[in-house]
Parts: structure tokens; sequence; C-alpha cells
DNA sequence: CAAGATTGAGAGGTCAATCTTC
DNA sequence: GAAGATTGACCTCTCAATCTTG
């Protein structure tokens, strides 16, 4: 026979490091999963795609699918069919790079533009409801600064994962 | 024309909201994407199987169908279709519920706790060295406090979502 | 008829292969 | 030949429908 008790937990978590880990997961799943479902009903959006739209929101000239997939953590595939799909809705468009005809920039439209500043406030208010309410703003900055001690980079580099896209070439 | 200025941000984040949120997001996609990786590579096993394991690990007498998906928020749909995976590798074995024909218990078998006990040792290293290492086990706490105070329940509950899984049932 | 579990269809992602341009 | 982007094949999960038992 044999049991639990035979194959003990190599080297197991403390209880401090089980409940850091535990408390992401569950924290992390419960709030996006909720969101998941808010987005699409009141918005018929993915939260994939409300990621894309607020990336693009701050870069003006577009960005490379390459640069745009390396934002979103996920593969230059995934973010091609999010594209094409965003681009059918008309809430983005391809245009070439003008400085390699390989590239395509994703840019944002004005309705694009439009369904993220809706999309906004259902977002805004579901991650506040059910994450930052509860904690004071001092609470939010200690919370941010373990995350960022964590895993250096994770919350003060404006892009992730840290140098992804280049800072903007020099002109000419 | 129009142009993102024309169109505020209605009631934005806060810089120590949008760090908050932010970290918590890219945090949990480096640390769960790489993870899946290598307990691909490493056990041939994804993230969801690796999960339903060590919740099986904890339940003697296994769990119904129904409650695991509860456990690891996904549906009962999702659930079925991991079991069915882990069952046909011989990791997990379905029993029939003594005290309600229509369920069945899922169950860990010999070889899903070795396995487990094998793919726990990448599990853990991993989130170690890119989440757990570079804080203390003061910081360790203090973070897995603010969790449970922005979501009460999320670290000191047992089961979750809370109450998903009853008490067990008194003898007889 | 309600609850537990499963299945078919579809959404959304990955990897490997392909095409075009550097 | 390498890099940027896309497509085909496949995997995993969800939703809606179905089957069985309470």
């Amino acid at each position: 026979m044999s049991s639990p008790a035979d194959h003990p937990e190599p080297d197991p978590f403390s209880p401090a490091e089980f409940d850091a880990w535990r408390g992401l997961l569950r924290l992390h799943a419960t709030v996006t999963g909720e969101l998941q479902g808010k987005l699409a009903d009141e918005h018929a959006i993915s939260l994939a795609e409300y990621a894309v739209l607020i990336t693009l929101v701050t870069e003006p000239d577009g960005l490379r699918m390459t640069d745009l997939a390396a934002r979103r953590l996920i593969t230059p595939s995934g973010i091609s069919r999010v594209v094409d799909k965003l681009e059918r809705r008309g809430l983005v468009a391809r245009q070439e790079d003008p400085s390699d005809r390989r590239g395509f920039l994703s840019v944002l439209t004005e309705k694009g533009l439009r369904k993220l500043r809706e999309a906004q406030v259902t977002h805004h208010a579901h991650v506040r409801e059910t994450y930052l309410e509860r904690l004071t703003e001092r609470e939010q900055k200690t919370l941010a600064r373990l995350l960022e001690k964590a895993m250096p980079g994770v919350v003060s580099s404006a892009v992730w994962p840290p140098g992804a896209v280049p800072a903007p070439r020099a002109p000419g």
C-alpha cells in the first residue's frame, strides 16, 4: 500500500510562501474571470481585445505586430488573429511600416478609441470593486512596491518584458 | 479630426491604482507563462493538470467533479476534459459516488502522486526563483495580508470560492 | 423538474511551416 | 540566410444541449 505520507512533499512552501502564491493566483483568477464576462456582455469585447486597445491608445504612431505581441505577452501568431478580429470590426487598422516593408503597424481607429473609452468604464469599475477599492492609497503603493521587489521591472518598466520595444529611433 | 485628447479617459486609475493593477497582471502572466513551459518540457504536464493533482492530494476521499471545478475556477465541462486526460494516463481515477449515483469522485492514484511530487520540485523552484525568493518572509506575509484585505477570503479561506465545497457530512 | 456530468460546436491560444522582404 | 507576419493543424477551455439520477 501507499499513501501521501510515503511521498513527502519535497521542499514544501512555508506558510508565508504558500499564502503569497495562492493569494496571487486566486485573486488574479477571480478578478479577470468576472471581468471577461462583463466586458463580453456589456461591450462584446474580450479581455485580450481590450488589452490590445489600451496598449495602442498610448501609441499614436501604432505598434509593429511583433512589438504588440511582446507587450501583451502572447505570440506573434496570436496577435495576428486578435488584430484580424479587431480590424474586421473597424476598431484597429493595419498600416504598412514605411521604414520596413516586411512590417505592419497596428493603429487605433476613431471607432476603436470610442469603444475603448466605453469599455474602460466597465473595466475600471470592476477592478476597483473587486480589488483596489478595499486598499488605501498607501496600501496600494506598498503592494506595488512588493511586486516590483519580487520581480524587478514588473511595475517600473514602461514596457514588459523590458526592452521588447526599442526607444524611439533618432530622426533620420 | 479626432484624437485621444478629444476622448479623455473616464475616471482614470491613479498612479497607485495603475501600478498595483499592472504589476499584478504582469507578474502573474510572467510567472505562469514560463511555468507552463517548464512543466510541459520536464514533466509532460500542463499547469491545469498540475493544479488538479495538487488539489486532490489533500483529499484522500476524492472530490466530486463539480466541487473540483469550483476549486480550480473552471467550468464542469472543462474539468471533465482535464480529468479525462489525467485518467487516460493513470494519474487520477474516477469512482462512483456511493452517496449519489449521479456523481463521480476524482481520486489521485499512486502514479499520480509520484508524478505530482516530481513536478512539485520544478514548480516550487520556479515560483521561488521568479517571485518569492526576492522577498523576505516578513514581506511575503505583508503581501499576503494586502491580498487578503483587497479580497477577503482569498488567502484565508481553505477553499475558493468560499463555500464551494461543503463541510464533511456527519457519519450515517 | 432540478442537479451532476458529459459532449458538440466554437472561441482563442500555441507551434511549425510558409511567404515576403531585409 | 534571418526577421516579420501569416496560416494550418492542434489543444484547451466555454456555452448550450443532452443524458441520467434525485
